[in-house]
DNA sequence: TAGCTCGTTGGACAA
DNA sequence: TTTGTCCAACGAGCT
């Protein structure tokens, strides 16, 4: 049994349960529930205003429930070693615990704060929890780090499935006198504008929440998880990812929830498992390929992508952020990004291909539109979405592989639900115009005030295929 | 080492 | 309407 106090460090890991820092914190007399906000620290990738308002109410889901634990949570803002130390004085604390992170700028801090410790002479011991397996575990049979996700993910498997979860800690030891903390409102997370309101309708932040949502899915939709997830007008997806960044529930949590949901409910659902755990295997793909090349928020992971003859127009990029394409499932996908802080996989991939390969605007750009807009916001997941859209990064799809917004709005969407949903001036539309309602007869066309398409798609993808032959020759 | 196979998510076109 | 083939290049990863 330790002697002294100790603050535990949350950052990404706002949850009680499957928490390792938290559990090492409770064996000491007393525990500190400690977060700081320090943007300046993650520099142009501080979250961006979506994510900040996950944060807030992250963050006063979690102080709820240490209340409810007899405990407090304790914020504070500033540079993280500074304001550590200061909580060590403040508090008596000889040790600190936290789980780690493992983006570029955030390694580099936490190898600053932990040297920092150690000069102070306060114990700091990190833990493995946000993922399943951690980055420099993996490679391949030379040594190198996995490329291709298909390998990667056989490697991770191989040993045997991820380690259990542990529990929420049976009691948080208080201190005898608290610290003072900032009201989370002095962080000044949420968005000054208006635009955030409609969030609440469609999100709840905090642990509780995750594992509801979580026991939804795999009672409702996991059994036709494989063919629903690529369906943007149904709920076929977990919806998890705001969780899952900032660790209201962890991988680890999800892993044992869908195999004990398969044992129960019998082999019928192994298929769909695999496919949705395939989906964390992507999230591991994603931090695996920012640990080992840390460059990749800015620049192509393929070197020859460097030279591509990207355009710069700033005001057709606005057109597609606003939703203005006049390609009614890119509207769709970006007007409900905008009004939920979410947007649906497929139409992801969708509204990316048309940004570099129809529009050939930087892929960069993009990537921090989805930065700034998206609840689930993740470095990692977004640098990989974007440069497998571009075709500059890993396991990236071919040059000629360029979406034809219509076609995939005519799969995946055949009714047109999603797009009247989220694009209502087009709800006259009848199914077969939907997708292209150029083309619909004028009576009903002259009715609705509806863009017309801002390129043609034909002529938009030749042109994309010789800018990529451009690169392929040089 | 050299050679082989394969690559989460596509589309156009021909049969 | 459906199905198969090609697009056409390249590097990762394995044997």
């Amino acid at each position: 049994m330790e002697s002294k106090p100790a603050l535990i460090w949350f950052r990404r890991d706002l949850r009680l349960a499957d928490n390792p820092a938290l559990i090492a914190a409770c064996r000491h007399p007393a525990a500190v529930p400690v977060f700081i906000w320090s943007p300046k620290e993650d520099g142009n990738w501080a979250p961006g205003a979506a994510s900040r308002w996950w944060l807030h109410h992250s963050l006063s889901a979690l102080a709820n429930a240490l209340e409810a634990e007899g405990s407090q949570f304790i914020i504070r803002k500033g540079p993280s070693l500074g304001t550590l130390l200061q909580l060590a004085r403040e508090t008596g604390a000889r040790s600190i615990y936290s789980n780690r992170l493992h983006e570029p700028l955030a390694l580099q801090r936490d190898t600053h704060v932990a040297a920092g410790l150690q000069h102070a002479g306060i114990r700091h011991e990190s833990f493995d929890a946000s993922l399943l397996f951690e980055p420099w575990e993996i490679h391949s049979r030379d040594g190198n780090p996995f490329q291709v996700f298909t390998p990667f993910w056989r490697t991770c498997l191989a040993p045997g499935e991820p380690g259990d979860p542990a529990p929420k800690p049976r009691s948080i030891p208080a201190p005898a006198r608290w610290p003072c903390s900032l009201a989370l409102d002095e962080l000044e997370l949420l968005p000054r504008l208006r635009w955030a309101d409609g969030f609440h309708k469609v999100w709840r932040p905090g642990e509780k929440a995750a594992h509801g949502k979580l026991s939804d899915f795999l009672r409702g939709n996991l059994a036709g998880y494989p063919e629903g997830r690529d369906l943007p007008a149904e709920a076929g997806t977990s919806r998890l990812s705001p969780h899952l960044h900032y660790g209201e529930i962890s991988p680890r949590q999800i892993w044992q929830a869908v195999q004990d949901r398969v044992r129960r409910s019998g082999p019928a659902n192994q298929a769909a498992a695999g496919a949705f755990l395939r989906q964390l295997g992507w999230r591991e793909f994603a931090h695996h390929l920012l640990y080992h090349f840390p460059f990749t928020p800015e620049q192509p992971l393929r070197a020859n992508f460097s030279k591509f003859p990207w355009r710069k127009d700033a005001k057709t990029l606005k057109v597609w952020q606003k939703g203005l394409t006049g390609y009614p499932l890119v509207d769709a996908g970006m007007r409900e990004l905008w009004e939920t802080g979410w947007m649906h996989n497929r139409v992801r991939m969708i509204v990316a291909s048309f940004l570099v390969k129809d529009l050939l605007l930087p892929w960069q750009s993009g990537a921090d539109w989805f930065w700034d807009t998206l609840l689930d916001a993740d470095l990692a997941n977004n640098t990989l979405g974007w440069q497998w859209a571009a075709g500059c990064g890993a396991d990236a799809a071919p040059y000629f592989r360029v979406f034809n917004p219509v076609l995939q709005g005519e799969k995946f969407d055949p009714s047109g639900d999603y797009v009247r949903r989220w694009v209502p001036e087009l709800k006259p539309f009848a199914a077969k115009w939907i997708h292209k309602p150029w083309i619909a007869p004028a009576e009903i066309r002259k009715t609705v005030n509806y863009p017309l398409p801002t390129v043609n798609h034909a002529e938009a993808r030749d042109r994309a295929l010789e800018a990529f032959s451009f690169i392929r020759t040089r």
